[in-house]
DNA sequence: TAAAGTTACGTTATCGCTAACGAAAACATA
DNA sequence: TATGTTTTCGTTAGCGATAACGTAACTTTA
């Protein structure tokens, strides 16, 4: 197959390769007529621009690079839906990478996206390895780190308060009256929001002079059947639990399902709250305490940050710090 | 900040160009000391290779284009997890794309990611509209459509018989003595596999002497509330329906919460069935009847097509047909 | 109708990197 | 020591597009 370039559209419509290149910019200087000529003989042949010549030429690339821990998690795959609808409207398409959780391979994958040269790149999260912080402060692609905002920020940033929201849901817990509290979270030690949400929650609770009853800790990806299995644990170590709290929905509903499992009544045996508000949370037969971690919101915002400082090249400081609110929905299941 | 380049660095260390570009590709032919030398200095400096020159001359890119329908499905993030784990020992990058599932849209994202040449392209489903699979077909970076094999693909395929699934299915509902069988799904119109799915579901009742007793499509996406929701209004005007089948476990989660709710036993009263063994449909209180799509492997199969076709540009006739076996779970809902 | 302004297009020179080739240096062999 | 062989590195020439500038054609105005 012969690889057609701007050079056979130019010699087949009988211009110059720069009218056949103005032709596809939509820019200014080309008469219609010929625009339409151009592009009809391209479609003809089945000529498609070549974008890296392009971005070469012009210091322009259309990527945004994204750099989130995981596609699994119900969490990310909304983000990652916000950023994809807040770019629609623009020509800028995401690029994305995975960092298993993991800093070490954050690194990686920021490097290689910056060597792309990106308009913008969008990280999850505020913890980085010395490395890629370096990357990152000296690149002057703009950089928005979302999901959480208790920290500093290399550039932009966009998200909620995990630390408040688990400040939020203690308090709100305590209030209902609850005092043998629970903990059931996962991969506390990498997920550095779940942990924020965990600190913030022992300060609420300690406000009210109480502290953690107990807490279950793995070190697995958050199922359903996992939440079920570790609710077990938890409850026969400490039987008299009134309320637990879990690190996402997705544990939260395994808690639900033990409960249908042995027969324990929601909230009267036990209360129970999570995070994100997670569609699958939805439908259950308690309503279930969350907070909405405005997942999809975030992803529009981060993209919307990225595509203003794509336009306006000039003033380059647009830092922005985003603090989006968000508050505990108590639901019936406490 | 004054952008590094090769030239920078050649100029530091006191080489040619050539020289920090064979540093950088661990290519032959540079003495390991000068590597080194080259290596440090760049990372001293802060120097990132530019993608796009690199590609550009050598004609190599290391991305990967990925286009399917959407990303909150809890499908397809699990099949961008096998896709991206696949690739992950390689240097190739996944670039995503949505479609919404819209063939034009889809032409469009097609489109955009040839422009940036990539070393494969990976597409969701057989159907595609003619621009796309003009622009398919003429271009010579492998293309591997996956999910479904029900069709004719223009290059390799991956991915298991939805009209199979749905078939079997329907045989083992049937054989287990069945007969008032409706369906519930969403989308159909749009989600090539889901209808298909039904195709194969009708024929094989067929061959039992049976029909479809009901069914409730709607057009929204798929959650477990509009399972819920929609299964209320099936058994409403179908009240003698002894099964359901959905087109996907998030329905049928649905039509669990639905039979929790009313108190409806299953599967005494209802036998529930649903596609795809997702992970949240695993802790209920029955163990539910469905059929496994391989979203991850899948994933993976189809990384691993791009990988060998981009290794071995010289035979490229290495086109592929992968069709993976699944069949029926039937679980305790049925 | 000539001067001035506007529009449409072509020419030239990169953008930053790498393939291909060739030369010099280092090493091995006779 | 003279002659191959291998290793290491530099030179040259693009890859396919676009920015910037220049020029011819076409409009407008007095």
């Amino acid at each position: 197959m012969p690889k057609l370039t701007m050079k056979d559209i130019a010699k087949a419509v009988g211009v110059s390769e720069m009218t056949v290149s103005r032709a596809f910019q939509d820019s200014a200087g080309i008469s219609k007529a010929t625009r339409i000529k151009v592009k009809a003989k391209a479609l003809e042949l089945g000529y498609v621009p070549n974008q890296i010549a392009g971005a070469l030429s012009s210091n322009k690339v259309n990527l945004v690079g994204v750099v989130i821990p995981s596609v699994k998690s119900y969490v990310f795959s909304e983000v990652l839906d916000g950023i994809s609808q807040g770019l629609h409207q623009s020509n800028l398409r995401p690029v994305f990478g995975l960092s298993n959780y993991d800093l070490e391979t954050e690194a990686e994958v920021i490097r290689d996206m910056l060597a792309w040269r990106p308009a913008g790149l969008i990280i999850a999260g505020l913890e980085h390895s010395d490395a890629a912080r370096r990357m990152l402060q000296e690149t002057d692609t703009p950089i928005v780190e979302m999901m959480d905002v208790d920290g500093s920020a290399i550039d932009s940033c966009v998200g909620i308060s995990h630390y408040q929201a688990g400040y939020d849901m203690a308090k709100a817990i305590a209030q209902r009256g609850y005092r043998k509290i629970g903990f059931l979270g996962t991969k506390m030690s990498s997920d550095f929001r779940a942990s924020k949400r965990l600190k913030g929650f022992v300060a609420g609770l300690e406000t009210h002079n109480l502290c953690l009853a107990d807490q279950e800790l793995y070190n697995a990806g958050s199922s359903v059947q996992k939440g079920k299995e570790f609710t077990r644990q938890l409850l026969q170590r400490s039987p008299k639990l009134d309320c637990i709290y879990c690190s996402t929905d997705v544990l939260a509903v395994g808690v639900v399902m033990h409960c249908l499992d042995v027969g324990l009544k929601i909230p009267e045996d036990l209360a129970v709250a999570g995070f994100n508000q997670l569609d699958m949370a939805q439908g259950l037969p308690v309503n279930l305490a969350t907070t909405d971690s405005l997942r999809y919101a975030i992803g529009c915002k981060a993209a919307e940050i990225v595509l203003q400082s794509h336009q306006k090249i000039t003033d380059k400081l647009l830092k922005q710090r985003m603090v989006l609110e968000t508050s505990p929905y108590m639901g019936n299941s406490i």
